[in-house]
DNA sequence: TAAAAAATTTAGACTAATCTAAAATATGGA
DNA sequence: TCCATATTTTAGATTAGTCTAAATTTTTTA
């Protein structure tokens, strides 16, 4: 089908545009840890397959069919992170390597059936939606926790961080997927916040972990 | 750590040398259904790294190291294809190509969280013994049913041919792992056997079957 | 709006794994 | 034991993916 390379350009892709839109060769140079002339060589390869858009320059989109592949290897990664988490007991900060290696198994049976036995699960251990067998999938409206203001409440239900410190520190403090917090003061200085956590427990985070950690409302 | 094609390299030899000790360039060739002269490159970069014993012309073993490598391999192999048998209900025959994938994957926690998540099988879903964390196995006294004389009984513990439509003529006659078997009669002039089942089912199979289907006395 | 800086692409080279064709070695039968 | 045949290795090429260094294009900014 496609090989590893092409098929961690096409996720790489798809993630950047999330944000973007378009995606700059840089931009994936940097997301892979490769060189830019690395990624013109793929790009090419890329559009002669009609995975993406690509004009000299000018940066790439995902084409429909690139999209198709890449949503699809994302629904492998998050299923695999929730079997790993909820059948072999791992923490959430330790799944993202494994994952990256099993989302390369090539059976869709076996990602439908995985689904199946799991019971269809909506979110992975980090909150991020799981798309299904037809790569749809919607995500919540979610907001940096940073955003908002005092006395506002929601259920924390993603981060912006994926990295094992930033989860094991969010581990430590409670902050964890389907918790429910509310603002209760908001450090003009240095933008830092003070919350409650269900127990009634008072905790303080820093600007950075507030923007990265995401709420529904 | 090695790359997939070394891993092959070395699965493909343990297997071999079962049955040789000691194993020809062109048998591996003709195993990875790959050229002889791509053997022997590989075969150079296996020795330089210690995995085998190669001289030129001489054929090659495997190291205590290169054992120890091909064994984890196996071990993973036969937990996997147990995985997607016992917990995601595919059929003895459909599980070896996405088992010869899965093998690669390398994280030595997965895979002994995953035997404990199964409850340390000892076997996979072809009767083959499964490798317990440290590369320990005892591999049954099996015999081919082809060797068996009249009125002998016995268990069937395991197929020397794992091909799918070996296995559904198997599954079809209920000639499946852990059931016993008797035999009734040899017939001389082709070496075809009858044999009973449990339920008293009486059925005949060739000498080809016979042949490729081990028992347990 | 033109020069400087940044981003991107091209050119040429490298590694891993493979191939074909030719050369070298081993083996078995007369 | 020697020759024909089979096996194995070497030599040289190819492909995918990567790299560095140089060239090109775009963007910024003065």
């Amino acid at each position: 089908m496609n090989t590893l390379a092409e098929e961690n350009y096409l996720k790489c892709i798809y993630h950047l545009s999330a944000d973007a839109g378009i995606v700059s060769t840089n931009q994936i140079a940097a997301s892979l840890n490769t060189k830019a002339s690395s990624v013109t060589d793929m790009l090419k390869k890329l559009a002669d397959k009609v995975l993406i858009n690509y004009t000299r320059y000018q940066g790439v989109s995902l084409t429909p069919a690139g999209e198709k592949i890449a949503v699809g290897i994302i629904r492998k990664h998050r299923l695999w992170e929730y079997f790993l988490v909820e059948k072999l007991n791992f923490k959430w900060d330790q799944v993202h390597d494994m994952a990256e290696e099993m989302e390369h198994i090539s059976s869709e049976e076996l990602i439908d059936r995985l689904d199946e036995f799991m019971g269809h699960p909506k979110h992975d251990p980090h909150g991020d939606p799981i798309p299904d067998c037809n790569g749809k999938f919607k995500s919540a409206e979610l907001k940096p926790l940073s955003t908002l203001t005092v006395n506002q409440c929601g259920v924390i239900s993603g981060v912006r961080d994926h990295s094992s410190p930033f989860l094991q520190y969010l581990e430590k403090q409670q902050l964890t997927i389907g918790k429910t917090i509310t603002i209760t003061d908001i450090i003009e200085y240095d933008h830092s916040v003070a919350l409650k956590l269900e127990a009634n427990k008072e905790i303080h985070i820093s600007r950075e972990v507030a923007n990265n950690l995401l709420i529904a409302l």
